[in-house]
DNA sequence: TCAGGAGAGCGAAACGTTTCATGCTCTCCT
DNA sequence: AGGAGAGCATGAAACGTTTCGCTCTCCTGA
C-alpha cells in the first residue's frame, strides 16, 4: 500500500500540517526538512493527486480537443504541446474528434469538450470547430482558462488566449511568388467557406492582386468541402487544360494532397504544366519540392502550451490573468513547383 | 459552485447512500429514481471525479505511452486508441518521448512512466522503448495492467497484453514479391539493431531468401541508426551503382523516407535503376506508388484500446484477467515500385 | 526589561464521494 | 396471526490531502 502523509508523520513525529506545507513548498526547520525527506525517501512516498484535487479543486491536467489527427500539422501540435506543457509538471488530456460531416464533428465537440471538463482540466487547449466558439461557453463559465491555437474566434475576442499564424501574410506571400514569376490567372483551392484560417488565407491571396491592381477572377477561386469536390476538380482541369490557369495555389495540406493526387491521375506536371504553391507542404515536402509557406509549427504549439500553463497556474492561484493574442509568422520554402510565365 | 450530492440529498430527502447507489447503477424505488433524475437535471449535477478517485483508488483515465510522434503511423495510434479509450468512458493521458539518442530515450520513458503513474492511470497502453520492459516493472507491481503495442516483450509474457502485427510474415511476402519478380540481390534497410520488431522483421526477410534456397549476403543487410548512417549510404549507392544491388527493401516508414530522399538526391529511379518495397508507405503512398505491407493501424490501435478498457475494468473490480496476445496481419499493397529482373 | 512581531508547528475541519453494517418496511407463506 | 426473508434506505466512517486559526518560542529594539 503506497505510503501516505500520515504515515510520514508518525515516523517524523511531526504533524500533518507541517508536512503538507513542507512538500508544498512552505518553510520548516532545517532539522525537520531532514527527517521529512528522509521520510519521504525511505517510504517511497508520492502524493496521492486524487485527494489534493478533491481538496484544491485542481486536476493537475491540461485538455487538448483538436478536430482531427490526421495530418502532420495536427500531429505536431499534439506532440510539441504535450513536451511543453508536461515540461511543466501538467498532464495532458488529449480528444480528437472523429465524426465525418462537419456539422457532427460540432456537435461532438461539444460533447467532447463537457467530457474533458467532466474529468476535470485546469485549463483547455483548443483548436476549434465551432467558429462561433459556443461550446466554450461553460469552460469559461467554469474559471477555466481557454487558449485556443491556429484558429482564432473573434467573438471571444478578450476572454481567451490565442496563438494563430498570420495567415493573411503567408498567403500574400504565396501569391506574390507566383504573381513575381508572371502569373496572372492563379486558381486558389481553400478548404470549406465560413472557416477563420480560409477568410484570411482568401484575403491574403486577394490582397497580393490587388496590389498589383487587380481583382482576382472569383470562378478561380475555390472552396472544396466534400460536396462539391467532383466539381471543384471538373473546373480546374478544364481552366487548367484551355490554359486559363497558369499556377495553382493550396490553402492547406489537404488540399495540396488533393491537388497533387489529380494532377498525377491527370498527367499534369509541375511545373512544367502548371505551377504550384501551397500553404504547409505535405510532411516530406523535400521529394515533392513544392513551393509553401511553412509554418513554425514547433514554435507555435510550444507557446500554446506554455500559454495554458500560465493562465491556468494564474487561475489556480485566484489571480488575473489576462489573455494574450501571439501571432506567429511563417516563412517561404522557395521549391522548384514555380516557373515564370 | 457545482452542486453535489449533498444538494441532490437536501433536494430530494433521500440520504447520500441512497444516491450514490442510484448513481452507480444500483436499484432504488421507481419514486425515488424519479426524484433524484429530477433533481441532477435540475441542479445540473455532474459526479466529483476526484472525489471519486480518492474514494476509490482510480483515476477513469488510461495512459499511453510513446516513443515519438513523428510519423504516421504513431499517429494513427494515438488517434485511434483515443477514440477507442473514449468510447469506453476513459481519458487518455498521453505522454510522448522527445530525447534524441537511443539511451536518452529510455531514460525518459523511465521517467514518463513515474509520471503518468504518479497522475493516476487504471491502465497503461505502451509501445516501448526499454526492450526489457524495465519502466513496466513498478507498474505491474501497483497492479496497474499494461497493454503492448506494435512491440511485444519476451519477458514479460503472460504479465502484459500485446497487439502486435506479424513482421515475420509481412517482410516474407514483400521479399517473396521481389523474389518472385526475380530479384536474388535484394539489399535491406532497417533500424536499429536490438530491437524486438527489427529482428522479426529480418527473420521474415531471411527466411523467405532460405525458402528459395539461398541464404541472404549479411553486407547487403543494413541495420541504420543514428550513427552509420552515411556509411549506410555510401555501401548501398555503391553497391547500387555496381549492379550489385537490383531491389531494396526498406523495414520501416521512417527508412523509406531516408531512402527515397537518396535516390532522389542521387538520381536513382524507381523502378527502373533499382526496384524498391517497403514495409509502411509513406502516407501518401499513392503519389509514389511504392509496394508495401500495409500494417492495418487502425484495427490494431482499437485493439489495443479496447484491450486496455477492458483489462483496467476487470482489475477495478478485483477480477483474474488474463492478458492477451494478438497478433494481426499486413496486407500487400502493389504499387509500381518492382520491374522484373 | 518588556512589548511586539516574525516564524514555525499543531489540531481540527473540510473537500465529495463510496461503502459497510445495520435497520426498517413490506410481502408472502404457513 | 406470526414469522421469515427480500428489498431498500440510512448513518457513519473512511479515502488523503490542504488550510484556517491558534499557540508557542525566540528575537529585536526602544
Amino acid at each position: 500500500m503506497a505510503a501516505t502523509i500520515k504515515d510520514i508523520s508518525r515516523q517524523t513525529g511531526l504533524s500533518l500540517a507541517t508536512i503538507s506545507k513542507y512538500l508544498n513548498g512552505g518553510n520548516v526547520l532545517e532539522k525537520n526538512r531532514a527527517l521529512i525527506d528522509q521520510a519521504v525517501a525511505e517510504l517511497d512516498y508520492t502524493v496521492n493527486e486524487a485527494a489534493r484535487s478533491l481538496k484544491t479543486k485542481h486536476s493537475g491536467y491540461i485538455g487538448m480537443l483538436i478536430p482531427s489527427l490526421t495530418n502532420s500539422f495536427m500531429m505536431s501540435m499534439v506532440n510539441h504541446v504535450q513536451a511543453a506543457v508536461r515540461a511543466e509538471g501538467w498532464g495532458m488530456s488529449l480528444c480528437c474528434l472523429h465524426s465525418g460531416s462537419a456539422p457532427q464533428r460540432q456537435e461532438e465537440e461539444r460533447e467532447a469538450t463537457r467530457f474533458l471538463m467532466q474529468k476535470g482540466i485546469d485549463g483547455l487547449i483548443n483548436m476549434p470547430m465551432n467558429e462561433d466558439g459556443i461550446h466554450l461557453k461553460e469552460v469559461l463559465e467554469a474559471g477555466i482558462p481557454v487558449t485556443l491555437i491556429d484558429k482564432n474566434i473573434v467573438e471571444l475576442a478578450g476572454r481567451v488566449s490565442a496563438v494563430v499564424i498570420d495567415n493573411v501574410g503567408a498567403c500574400r506571400m504565396l501569391t506574390d511568388e507566383l504573381l513575381n514569376a508572371g502569373h496572372r490567372r492563379i486558381a486558389a483551392v481553400f478548404d470549406e467557406r465560413n472557416n477563420y484560417t480560409v477568410s484570411r488565407r482568401h484575403e491574403g491571396y486577394r490582397d497580393a492582386c490587388l496590389q498589383r491592381g487587380f481583382e482576382p477572377d472569383p470562378s478561380l477561386c475555390f472552396f472544396m468541402d466534400h460536396q462539391n469536390a467532383g466539381e471543384v476538380r471538373e473546373q480546374l482541369l478544364a481552366r487548367i487544360r484551355q490554359h486559363e490557369v497558369t499556377a495553382v495555389l493550396t490553402g492547406s495540406e489537404s488540399r495540396l494532397r488533393y491537388v497533387l493526387r489529380l494532377f498525377r491521375e491527370e498527367n499534369i506536371r509541375i511545373p512544367e504544366d502548371v505551377s504550384l504553391a501551397s500553404i504547409d507542404g505535405v510532411p516530406d515536402f523535400d521529394l515533392a519540392e513544392i513551393t509553401s509557406a511553412v509554418q513554425p509549427k514547433e514554435e507555435l504549439a510550444r507557446a500554446a502550451g506554455e500559454l495554458a500553463c500560465a493562465s491556468a497556474r494564474a487561475a489556480i492561484r485566484g489571480e488575473e490573468y489576462l489573455p494574450q493574442l501571439r501571432t506567429m509568422n511563417a516563412w517561404l520554402f522557395r521549391g522548384r513547383s514555380i516557373r515564370p510565365c
